[in-house]
DNA sequence: CGTATAAAAATTGTATACTTTCTTGGTGCA
DNA sequence: TGCACCAAGAAAGTATACAATTTTTATACG
């Protein structure tokens, strides 16, 4: 079992979300990005709760909440699991996100700002040249080049569904990852290129065969 | 304010949730639907519990699950509100469903379930006959037949996706309505015949010009 | 030695009491 | 008369106590 770390991020997060509900809720949200709850795994209210120092009320709140979005699960009609996201279903989100970020990519065409897409291009070469593959930042530097089109393609609720399916695919490949990390680089200076470019063909054909290519890592790794 | 109907509603609802979190759930969900909680509406924890007859805990737990999909929302920070769907976030909502409807669709051919296909169609005429439009028959079809392909489109991800987006849609739709419901038969029948026909680009057409004539009427009615 | 059963422990479900925070209305002073 | 400040009330946030349910464990019997 993790030990006080959590603890004391929850007590760092004194600032952020105010009350204890919305701490929990990070906390927790927090935890399972990072994998110290895994997929699968059964949540036990009381230990959750006294590890982040709550008490189960704040905790259980959170825990709805985590499953209205989809993060943890009712397993057998009561205790919390967390979810698990298995091949099928990360390559049917990933289907999902091939349309919508192409057509938001095309939509976002001539609404990017340039100095965000500078900013993205910066990241991308810094992360290319560093060995070591810090995987915070090459997670950082994904979110912001995918939600650079997603946010500027003029439709908020397609937005969102790009972000929520994208919460889906990376619970997933955070257990994957590593040999990915090259790839993913050279992929997304592509998309940056052509986006400058203002080919908007080009933009789209490598937004797509991105995609495709982490289908077809997770099926050869795992399939 | 209404009256005991929530209520026993509710209490109808014994042998259905079980426990009384997710009894509460489904009561103000129905009653979100129903519009006897009008979208933009202030919810009072205390006032919404009595009525229903349980305690502010399950009812609270509730309402976070709500708002994890999104069918209320947190009022600065404090009070929960009942979701206001505009009609910029409708139009959003139903260009995506164009994307994803006709994607659906497509990957659908050949998966249709014939039977499931007569049922929709013999639905759709016996609706047209009538001259009276009762609305919950209306929607029960109009369910019916979106859930027709995007059942059987064989990525549920999507299928999920395209649910959610009717329900937004569908709470939007619940205030305008009324006149629409030809125009729905007719564009019905034009989606189911042409699944009957097995001609796949038509059928996208008629799913394409269905869900476009929602977004013209909607803009010439209130925009 | 295995299985069935009952008791105990653990865990979730619910109510309620208490605390904190926000709102509202009234009073006093300029 | 108008504004500011304070008090009282209302509503949300949290903890805890208790009830209902499930799981585990221990013991007795076949």
């Amino acid at each position: 079992m993790p030990d006080l770390q959590d603890r004391q991020a929850m007590e760092g997060l004194s600032a952020s979300g105010e009350n204890l509900s919305n701490r929990a809720y990070t906390a927790v949200s927090d935890m399972i990005h990072k994998r110290r709850l895994r997929g699968g795994e059964v949540i036990v209210e009381g230990r959750l709760a006294e590890l982040l120092g709550v008490s189960r009320t704040p905790l259980r709140e959170a825990l709805q909440r985590l499953e209205g979005e989809g993060l943890v699960t009712k397993h057998a009609n009561r205790s919390f699991m967390v979810r698990q996201v298995d091949l099928s279903e990360y390559l049917q989100s990933l289907k999902v996100r091939e349309i919508l970020e192409a057509e938001a990519l095309a939509n976002a065409f001539g609404r990017i700002d340039e100095q965000e897409l500078r900013i993205a291009q910066k990241e991308v070469k810094e992360l290319a040249r560093l060995p070591n593959t810090h995987t915070d930042d090459h997670w950082r530097s994904d979110d912001r080049i995918h939600e650079l089109f997603a946010r500027a393609c003029g439709n908020p609720v397609m937005a969102r569904i790009i972000k929520d399916l994208r919460v889906t695919t990376r619970l997933f490949e955070i257990a994957l990852l590593a040999e990915r990390v090259e790839a993913d680089h050279v992929e997304h200076k592509a998309i940056l290129d052509a986006i400058q470019e203002g080919d908007a063909r080009k933009a789209r054909r490598a937004i797509q065969s991105h995609i495709r290519s982490l289908s077809r890592h997770a099926v050869k790794n795992l399939g």
